[in-house]
RNA sequence: GCGGCCGUAGCUCAGUUGGUUAGAGCGCCAGAUUGUGAUUCUGGAUGUCGCCGGUUCAAGUCCGGUCGGCCGCCCCA
């Protein structure tokens, strides 16, 4: 423990900053309600078997990535390092949410991986997810993707983010794929990067997205993905394709988008972005039909995406700010305790209300200038025996008696 | 995990080739007679110069370590 220092990769959430962030959770919320997907939550810690199995041993994530710890009890957990997981396995767990197919969920919170914090990664981290489940058709992609691009529309950060697209094909298209590739650089190890040669292993697929030039030379004449698709994941890519067309979205088709967890088949996406450094991706997701019967449940197919909600932020523009208050001004103790029963009336009919708890009239007037109040509501002896109340337009500084009882509808509008 | 840059008041930064009590702007606090903010004027407080150690007569300035941030790689949201 070292000093007053957040632990590494963390970071506090300010009030000015907490805004954003609620700003970029409700607007995401409310537009996945309009397509009827509903909230849940799962826990913030899972047995690690579960994300080791799901995600995949030799992904990054789970090989070097995630905070695991034992507890008292001996059993071995691990703060979620991703959300898909959890749903499915809270779908195997509970199973009413079986009945409920296509299983339409939205849900938002924060994720662990051990990484080098850099801007847009941090090693706590928040996440929206969206999970369809039990829907093998590629209309669920597309309504996934649909809802993604609206949700950062409305966000007003569409125009800043290009949708990649890429399919990895069913198991069958992808494995056949993998060992072609894997023999392709094979015969050109000699020349691979250091990096390359360690992803050979790995996760082979990973080499086609490599920056350095070298391998850059050696994929230009690598084989391509879309030539090893079978018949029919040819068809669902196309139908991807051509939903997200007549749903007038746009997208680039990237046959190097292979994404890092190992049980993504089919539909692989990205949102990026240019503008927030080296993390340009934004949101991204795809379709996971085994997982959950690797998992161990009822085999159901599934599709989804996480969108990083600290880099949403970064590309958002500035929330619509709260309302503006009215601040009460009681001179003296009369007026102070009248002033607590006008501020509950004034709320109870919508109207944000501050009181301060001490001061002088000139402070409380500072603080109302500081709180951006639009009026201070200044009540001293005088008003009190008349009933009335001096009502003070901030903006304008224009100030007349009203009565008390008059007060919420002068202050209504 | 690897490579590079950086760390001075709440914020943005200045600080000569190491040399006395470390500065500015913004912000903050107080005052400018009466029961009135924001504007204006006057005054004030700010700091273990990230931390630890070393070199030196002398370190905010140089060196090492450490913590943190930033940039790139890996990978990802």
């Amino acid at each position: 423990m070292s000093k007053l220092q957040p632990v590494r990769g963390t970071h506090d959430l300010l009030p000015e900053e907490s805004r954003r962030f609620a700003h970029v959770v409700d607007t995401s919320r409310a537009v996945a309600a309009l397509y009827g997907y509903r909230e849940m939550a799962t826990p913030i810690f899972e047995f690690t078997e579960l994300f080791a199995r799901g995600i995949g041993e030799t992904s990054d994530v789970v090989s070097k990535e995630m905070y695991t710890f034992e507890d008292r009890g001996g059993d071995s957990l691990t703060l979620r390092p991703e959300y898909t997981a959890g749903i499915c396995r809270a779908f195997i767990s509970n199973g009413e949410l079986a009945q409920q197919l296509p299983l339409k969920i939205f849900a938002a919170g924060p994720m662990f991986r051990y990484e080098r914090p850099q801007k847009g990664r941090q090693r706590q981290f928040h996440q929206i997810d969206i999970e369809v489940l039990g829907a093998p058709e590629p209309g669920a992609d597309i309504e996934v993707i649909t809802l993604a691009a609206d949700i950062l529309d409305r966000l007003g950060i569409l125009d800043r983010c290009v949708l990649k697209l890429n399919s990895l094909g069913d198991p069958q298209s992808r494995a056949g794929y993998r060992q072609v590739l894997v023999d392709y650089y094979r015969g050109h190890i000699d020349k691979l990067s250091d990096d390359s040669r360690a992803r050979l292993e790995r996760n082979p697929l990973r080499i086609l997205d490599s920056k350095d030039e070298g391998d850059k030379a050696i994929n230009a004449e690598a084989p391509s993905l879309a030539e090893y698709l079978n018949q029919s994941s040819r068809e669902f890519f196309a139908a991807v394709r051509e939903g997200l067309g007549a749903a007038g979205i746009s997208f680039e088709l990237d046959p190097a988008l292979v994404r890092g967890l190992d049980y993504y088949t089919h539909t692989a996406f990205e949102f990026v972005t240019s503008h927030i450094g080296a993390q340009g991706t934004v949101l991204g997701g795809g379709r996971y039909d085994g997982l959950i019967a690797e998992l161990g449940g009822p085999p159901t197919a599934g599709i989804g995406w996480a969108g990083g909600i600290e880099r949403l932020m970064m590309l958002c523009n500035e929330p619509p700010a709260p309302a503006r208050p009215v601040v009460l001004v009681p001179l003296g103790a009369a007026a102070e305790a009248k002033a607590l029963g006008l501020g509950r009336a004034l709320r109870a009919a919508g109207i944000a209300v501050e009181q301060d708890y001490r001061g002088t009239m000139k402070r409380r007037m500072q603080r109302a200038n500081k709180l951006n109040a639009r009026a201070a509501v200044i009540l001293g002896d005088d008003e009190l025996a008349q009933g009335v109340v001096q009502l003070k337009d901030l903006d304008s500084g224009e100030q007349h008696g009203v009565a008390m009882n008059g007060l919420v509808e002068a202050l209504k509008t």
